[in-house]
DNA sequence: TATTGTGTTATTTTT
DNA sequence: TAACACAATA
């Protein structure tokens, strides 16, 4: 493996940066270990030290050790990290992202749970159209159940751990009144016939995978010597059970991750997990990572205190050797736009002093649609900026296109993607004949594709239709053979120039078809760097954006979620008003929970800050069209006093009684003077923007239950109704 | 079958 | 507000 030499030099190298507490987690190689690494800890480090320290003393060979990740950026990261620490003597190790290494062992093992070896990973898109298919043969009115709830739905059973028969009678009564079960059953059994999988059954069918044969789960319990795992706090419950049930072998699992950043419990994450890790794995060992190497004492402090707010944590304490640093600045405005202009000029300040380029500033938002305050106010200063997130390249129409068009020249039976280009570009095909084609094909179970040539045979096709779909075929037979003699991408270019593609957005009129046209390039670029497409597909299925963090000098807007792991000189917090953050539609759902949910959002949010921390509120704010009045954040209230100043205060909430607010740490903000909303009354008609008319059921504190004619009965703060007399 | 008009409805989204 | 899906029309 390595000369004596160069092992000592790796030991020496990922040992000597580290802190105590941290070398002691690399140390502790055998047995389970949960490292609880606070934000900015350096567990990264620890992960990439502690994989390098096996390594070195030959505990285990790179093939027997498995490191999971939730992202593929991570996954990188942590790959060229280990290549620098170890120079090379990492290659082998199975390192990747949980959904990249549940799908390597399965299709090793397809056959064992009678699946094709060569199934393809549906995306979002295509679990839709799947689900539109299955409502639409089950008659339910897909207006009052959207598709997406149902693949919502389904993804949740899947994250549980819930297969096909699993899932609780309970459940059953969250969609289509009562025909939950049923329509998963049948989303299933499609998925089957299509020789397809969605992304929350590969974790499922590794479980079931292990479960059923013995003999396949003994060969990886012995082989994985080492199990590493990233932002365990995200784990669901299938991903869980996945790791318990590989570890069982010799139990060195080690989690890194922490439960105050568990911001994805809406996608199924389960903090549990990682409260509970020590009940799990007999004799875990839990290691603290608390000394911060990122923010400021006042910025940590802030966090600490906030986070302390909630109940279900494990609870530690960040310490910074650091300065205390400036104080957070709060303030508030009349609007969101007086908001964003102020932030605006603010980062051109920053900027105009020289205290550090626009690179190193982030606005961060709870949601997208709040991004387009600061693309005017930015613009309008001519600040640089770019929006992370957002429309991602392979949820691009163009993209979903072509590779529709590549998936059907590796397999013509892949119906969903024939469905998706059938008319793109058009060729004249319109519902009927698609309705048509899914109704032979599920008679005589055959792919659309088959489906179409024998309805062309019959006459059931003729005239404009049959000719332009022929010349399809055509197309794609001929760019088939040309496989065999031309490089993969110059056939996908061929092709699409052949059937109209590249015509079709040359001609569209719309400003953003150039655009399109440079994504398609750019994909065809990339068809280069894979040795065939059939591999191609296998990447892209698992990856979802192209995770080009440019660093040209432009202001990073973002969603705090997309925030997370990532960190910034400045950060600009906005909209920290109820309602927004915390967000009144996951306080609706989800109470307590979410609210926690919430709360370490913000503690995420803070923590991205090195050395400059601004909150911003507006007191109204336009949100859909109506511009409604806001109340500040009960987050604002947590924060402590002496870490933050005020420096622009919007001052009508001294003003109006609706609230007297204040920014004293204990007040709680539901309880409100009950006398301060004296023009509503129980029985009232009232009106709400969001939820419509309804009638007031019970009033007390400022907060009204009221019973919608159309959303039904929510609680509702005084101030968002207004009397319908 | 393609186009135009109308109505509905809105978080966060690692794969 | 604006985007999107669907129904009515050409």
């Amino acid at each position: 493996m390595y000369a004596p030499d160069e092992t000592n030099t790796i030991t020496a190298n990922c040992l000597d940066n580290l802190n105590d507490v941290q070398r002691e987690a690399v140390l502790a190689t055998e047995g389970p270990l949960l490292v609880l690494a606070g934000a900015g800890t350096g567990k990264t480090r620890v992960l990439t030290a502690r994989i390098a320290h096996i390594l070195s003393l030959r505990l285990a060979f790179p093939s027997q050790i498995l490191a999971v990740t939730f992202t593929n950026k991570a996954a990188r990261e942590m790959r060229s990290r280990l290549d620098k620490l170890t120079l090379g003597a990492a290659d082998g190790i199975w390192l990747g992202t949980f959904h990249s290494i549940a799908s390597k062992i399965l299709r090793r093992h397809a056959e064992s749970i009678g699946l094709n070896r060569d199934f393809a990973i549906i995306d979002y898109d295509d679990q839709i159209r799947l689900a539109k298919q299955i409502l639409a043969d089950y008659n339910i009115d897909d207006k009052k159940n959207p598709p997406r709830a149902l693949i919502y739905l389904i993804g949740r059973f899947k994250d549980k751990a819930w297969s096909v028969g699993k899932v609780p009678e309970s459940e059953a009564g969250l969609y289509a009144g009562g025909r939950a079960l049923e329509l998963y059953a049948t989303y299933q059994a499609r998925l089957k016939v299509l020789n397809a999988v969605d992304f929350g059954d590969l974790t499922l069918l590794n479980i079931e995978l292990f479960n059923k044969n013995p003999d396949i789960l003994k060969e990886y319990q012995n082989k994985f010597k080492y199990m590493l795992v990233d932002e365990y706090q995200d784990t669901n419950v299938a991903q869980y059970l996945w790791l318990r049930i590989l570890a069982q072998g010799t139990q060195n699992i080690c989690c890194v991750g922490d439960d105050d950043q568990s911001i994805y419990g809406w996608r199924g994450a389960e903090v549990t997990n990682i409260l509970r890790f020590d009940k799990d794995f007999a004799d875990a060992k839990i290691i603290r990572l608390e000394q911060n190497y990122r923010s400021t004492n006042n910025i940590l402090k802030a966090a600490s205190t906030l986070i302390a707010n909630n109940d279900d944590r494990h609870g530690k304490s960040l310490w910074t050797g650091g300065e205390s640093g400036n104080k957070i600045k709060l303030s508030s405005f009349y609007d969101d736009k007086e908001e964003a202009r102020y932030i605006a000029e603010e980062i051109e300040s920053i900027r105009y002093r020289k205290i550090h380029s626009y690179l190193e500033t982030a606005v961060l938002v709870r949601a997208g649609y709040q991004t387009r305050s600061f693309e005017e106010s930015f613009n309008f200063l001519r600040i640089p900026y770019r929006i992370i997130g957002g429309l991602k390249f392979y949820e691009r129409a163009e993209i979903r296109d072509v590779l529709a068009y590549i998936r059907l020249l590796v397999s013509p039976s892949d119906s969903l993607a024939f469905e998706r280009i059938i008319n793109t570009p058009r060729r004249g095909i319109g519902n009927g004949t698609l309705q048509k084609i899914i109704e032979v094909s599920k008679d005589q179970s055959l792919s659309y594709y088959e489906s179409t040539k024998k309805l062309i045979e019959v006459g059931a096709i003729k005239g404009k239709s049959k000719e332009t779909l022929e010349k399809m075929f055509n197309d794609l037979h001929q760019a088939n053979e040309l496989l065999n003699s031309q490089t993969h991408w110059q056939v996908v270019e061929d092709l699409l120039d052949n059937i109209g593609y590249i015509e079709m957005w040359k001609t569209d009129v719309n400003e953003d078809s150039r655009d399109r046209i440079e994504n398609i390039k750019e994909l065809l670029r990339s068809l280069q760097d894979y040795a065939d497409l059939r591999e191609y597909l296998e990447h892209i299925s698992l990856v979802t954006d192209t995770d080009n963090m440019q660093d040209d000098d432009k202001v990073n807007i973002m969603t705090i979620h997309a925030a997370k792991g990532l960190e910034f000189e400045t950060v600009f917090l906005t909209g920290w008003e109820e309602g927004i953050f915390p967000s009144q539609k996951a306080l609706d759902e989800n109470g307590k929970t979410a609210l926690e949910e919430e709360r370490r959002l913000a503690y995420v949010a803070i923590t991205r800050a090195k050395n400059n921390l601004y909150i911003t509120y507006a007191c109204n704010r336009r949100i859909y069209g109506s511009f409604q009045p806001c109340i500040p954040s009960r987050f604002i209230d947590e924060l402590p006093k002496e870490t933050y100043e005020i420096i622009n205060n919007y001052g009508s909430y001294y003003n109006n009684s609706k609230r007297n607010f204040s920014y004293s740490a204990k007040e709680s903000p539901e309880v409100i003077d009950a006398g301060s909303s004296p023009r509503l009354k129980k029985g009232q008609r009232v009106f709400n923007v969001k939820f419509g008319y309804g009638y007031i059921l019970s009033i007390s504190n400022s907060i009204a239950e009221v019973a919608f004619d159309k959303a039904g009965i929510k609680k509702v703060l005084a101030e968002y109704l207004s009397e319908n007399t």
